[in-house]
DNA sequence: AACATATATATGATTTTCCGTATGTGAGGA
DNA sequence: TCCTCACATACGGAAAATCATATATATGTT
């Protein structure tokens, strides 16, 4: 993993937040992201596209829905950056993550 | 610190490069970044400039040189986030560490 | 004082990044 | 088959970042 490619990739707003909060979460569908941070479908689309492009999501679709998660080849020092981040960004991450726990409990299951 | 600015200062080659640099030696001046790096002065010193904006490292003149280093209230988690990023980026940071060590050898004092 | 060295900043041009809007695609449901 | 929902992409345009060049400042030397 080249660093410069994964910190031009966490040097956006939205690109960020999606990245610690698949980090904290393990899982979320788009509109799952789309609803945490308030934000429009093509915005939300193009950047996870980006991170897809450079390896450091893995998308899958279930059903209607696209669910998005760390790349499973993912370096371990760059899972613990991330983890690292998130334990202390939680100001940063406030808003976003209030916003999760209330679009998507987690005993909320999404049916095809 | 805002873990975007922290990320944006580290998306550019330049800077990423002096910072990793800083962190693995503690301190430079200057022109030990300018030949390590090979970029032109004007180039170093407006992104050191931003680096010091952003409370990233901290600058203090000895005689006709300004020796940078990480800035003392960098908390740790940014300078662990350094390190390890040092650590997994050997390649990356090939060139600019060999050039480093032929121009700048530990035991070459700089006289006033 | 005049000069050389080391570093900083200002300026305008170029390149890159980002965005909104419109449109395309794939998977159910009726 | 038609429609809707969830998501992806294409296409300009706007904004931001970066650069090279020129110039300014600060320190030490002669």
């Amino acid at each position: 993993m080249n660093p410069l490619t994964l910190f031009k990739c966490l040097s956006d707003d939205t690109r960020l937040k999606v990245m610690l909060l698949l980090s904290d979460r393990g899982e979320l569908c788009v509109c799952d992201l789309q609803d945490a941070l308030a934000l429009s479908q093509p915005k939300i689309s193009r950047h996870l596209a980006q991170l897809r492009e450079c390896a450091l999501v893995q998308d899958e679709r279930r059903g209607k829905w696209v669910y998005y998660a760390l790349h499973p080849a993912l370096p371990d020092w760059v899972r613990e950056l991330l983890t690292t981040t998130v334990n202390n960004s939680t100001d940063y991450l406030a808003c976003c993550a209030a916003a999760l726990t209330a679009c998507c409990a987690p005993n909320c299951e999404k049916t095809s």
